[in-house]
DNA sequence: TAAAAGTTTGCACGTTGTGCAACTTCGCGT
DNA sequence: ACGCGAAGTTGCACAACGTGCAAACTTTTA
């Protein structure tokens, strides 16, 4: 994976081949693809990152706390986990702004995190799990999340964790737009 | 186009090669690739929806309204062409479902779209076009309008505005957890 | 040391996708 | 009717992706 993503950052993904990865790794391309079905997935792949699940973490957070607090909280785990690994992450996130075929697969593996969020969020609110709230409320949180991690890798050095925070905020008071920027908040 | 969403949906996308697909229009293989780059374009692909512009969509809607109701106004276009398709759209999203690998192109699709969004909505709320903001709206329009498409697809006959309206409701209420079903609204 | 179990590899094959050059088709002006 | 050029179509060769199968190799276990 590691030499998968240097070289795809370095030559572009059209500019590498499966034989170049699995050269550079000393394995034949036979055995590559032992370990990935796919090129794509050398790239991005990897096992998805185990831990408590979604479900259990949002379940975690006291009742009391509204919604976008709650899912908020409940990712924090795993935002503190990208941004313990800042330099593999921009590395990452760059590569799929340069080869956008590869955002897809991105959006992919954020789904299965959605099928626990949906869940998750149908139990809190004790609404059916077919039902439109607990879909909608899964794929807008994992669009703001993603909008804030690409914003993160290009925009400099801030804080993931408020960026997204920033994001969720948004998404709480309904879409209102923020004050143009240099204007002081008079009270 | 229509031969190979026809056949994907019969036989699944890798039951389905694109000498199938040539063969089916009575064209060599060859000349299939000089429409469409890859299978998958042939069944979701065609030009774009042309017509005015997202942007100027949005613009047109007056001032004075909401940023989330002046979006499902400037979406109501697109809302009802496709619903003018409602039976093609069917076919190609119940494709869609059946063929996972597919769905990263609709959004992939969708993100022209998104480009025009963020311009948009940049230019209704006076902020920069490359701050958080506008990226953000447009990602959960996006997001919504799929979210409410999707369901549109599986849960029967409903009216694809209503559904697109229902979603932007909880976007423009910061999710806000409708009432359970059944219960009756007391005023 | 030898059998068993697990990994790596080579080989053959089908499919996707591209560049190039030849071929057909069609309209058009003379 | 003839030839001309533009546009579309096709075949061919080729590179790369991805998979099934069986042989070879390595590690573990007895």
């Amino acid at each position: 994976m590691a030499a998968a993503l240097r070289l795809v950052d370095e030559r572009g993904l059209d500019g590498v081949t499966v034989e170049a990865i699995s050269e550079a790794v000393d394995v034949s391309p036979r055995t590559f693809f032992n370990y990935f079905a796919t090129k794509d997935d050398a790239v991005l792949g990897g096992p998805l990152p185990t831990g408590p699940s979604m479900r259990e973490r949002l379940l975690a957070v006291p009742a009391e706390v509204a919604l976008v607090p709650a899912l908020l909280e409940a990712m924090s785990a795993d935002i503190r986990e990208v941004q313990a690994e800042r330099d593999f992450w921009l590395r990452r996130l760059r590569v799929i702004k340069n080869n956008p075929s590869l955002l897809p697969l991105l959006v992919a593996r954020g789904e299965c995190a959605e099928e626990e969020t949906i869940a998750a969020v149908a139990a809190r609110t004790g609404l059916p799990a077919d039902s439109l709230f607990p879909h909608l409320v899964a794929s807008l949180v994992g669009a703001a999340f993603r909008t804030a991690m690409m914003r993160w890798a290009t925009s400099g050095d801030t804080d993931l964790h408020d960026l997204v925070r920033e994001a969720f905020d948004v998404l709480a008071v309904g879409l209102a737009a923020p004050a143009p920027t240099h204007e002081e908040v008079s009270k």
